[in-house]
DNA sequence: TTCCATGCAAACCGTTTGCATCTGT
DNA sequence: ACAGATGCAAACGGTTTGCATGGAA
C-alpha cells in the first residue's frame, strides 16, 4: 500500500500538483477502506486525526484524484458521490451490495461484444462502463452458513 | 409510440396507480426525446403546454416510472438525475456522447463473463450495469464526411 | 515574493417534503 | 366521502465557491 501511495504522490506531482499532508491523508483513508466512500465519510473519519481538515479540502482533493485517474466517482441515486481508489488501467468494478466492498476487475472481455454491437447499432463505440453487483466471499460465507441447515 | 403509451398506462394501473393527465404528459415527453433528460428539463418543456404542472409532480412521476420499470434513472457526476424511458426487460444502454441519444441494447452477452468472474472472485454475482458510450449514426456520419477527404 | 493549497462559512441548486386543495371512484 | 394526486412553497442536504490566511518553492 505504501508503494501505491508513493506512486500516487508521484503522479500528482508529475501533473504539477503538490503532495500535501492533507492530500496524502485523504489518499491513505481512501486506500484504507476499499469501498465506495463519500467525501463526508472521509472527512468525518479524518477529522479524528486532523481536527482542522476542511470538508472543502476533501471535496477538492477527491476531485483532483479523479482528474488524475487515481480515483473514480460513482454518482448515487440519492445524489451523493461515492469514490473509490482505483488503478489507471481500464478495469471494471465488482461491488458487494451487502458490505460495500469494491473490487477491481482487471482486463476487459468486451472487445468482441463492442465490435458486434458497432455493426448492429451503427454507433462508433469509444468506451463503456461496467459494474457487477453481488455478494463478496465474507458476506457470502455467512450467508451459506445461515442456510446450511435449511437446505437438504 | 401510442402503443407504448397505452402499455405504460396499463402497467401503472395494474399496480394501483392512476394514469392521470399529468403522468401521461410526462410519459409522452419522456418518450418524445429518447435521451437522458432531467426532471427540470421535462418540467420546463411541459410548462409550455400545461402551465400549472408542478415540478414536484414531475419528480414524483419519474420516481413512479422507475418504480414501475418504465424508466431508468442515471445519477450524473454533477448531482442531477437523468431519466430514460426503457423497456422492462434486462438490457443495456448505448449513449451518444455528442447528441445525448440513448439507445437500448436488448439482450445480454455477459452470462459467460459473469460465471468466469464468479469463479475468479468468489463473489456471488447477482446483477450488473453496462453502458456503452460512443457516437451515433447521425453524429458519426457528419464526422465521417469531415474526414472523407483526409483518409486515402 | 509568488503561487498553490487550505479552512471556514456562506451560497448554490437539484431534490424532497408538508400541507391544503382537487379529482376520480 | 375517501383515497390517491396535484401544486405551491418552504425545507433539506450534498456540493461548490469566495475570500482571507498559510506554506512551500
Amino acid at each position: 500500500m505504501d508503494e501505491a501511495l508513493a506512486a500516487a504522490a508521484g503522479r500528482l506531482e508529475a501533473r504539477g500538483h503538490r503532495a500535501t499532508p492533507q492530500r496524502m491523508a485523504v489518499l491513505v483513508a481512501l486506500l484504507a477502506q476499499r469501498s465506495y466512500v463519500t467525501a463526508q465519510d472521509l472527512h468525518a473519519s479524518l477529522r479524528r486525526v486532523q481536527p482542522h481538515l476542511g470538508l472543502a479540502t476533501v471535496y477538492r482533493t477527491l476531485e483532483l484524484m479523479v482528474e488524475c485517474g487515481l480515483a473514480e466517482s460513482f454518482p448515487q441515486p440519492n445524489n451523493e458521490l461515492r469514490y473509490v481508489f482505483c488503478s489507471a488501467r481500464h478495469h471494471h468494478h465488482l461491488v458487494c451490495t451487502r458490505c460495500g466492498l469494491v473490487a477491481e476487475v482487471p482486463g476487459c472481455a468486451l472487445q468482441g461484444v463492442e465490435q458486434e454491437l458497432e455493426r448492429q447499432s451503427h454507433f462508433a463505440i469509444s468506451d463503456h462502463a461496467l459494474t457487477f453487483f453481488g455478494t463478496c466471499q465474507d458476506c457470502g460465507t455467512v450467508h451459506a452458513t445461515e442456510f446450511a441447515g435449511a437446505t437438504p
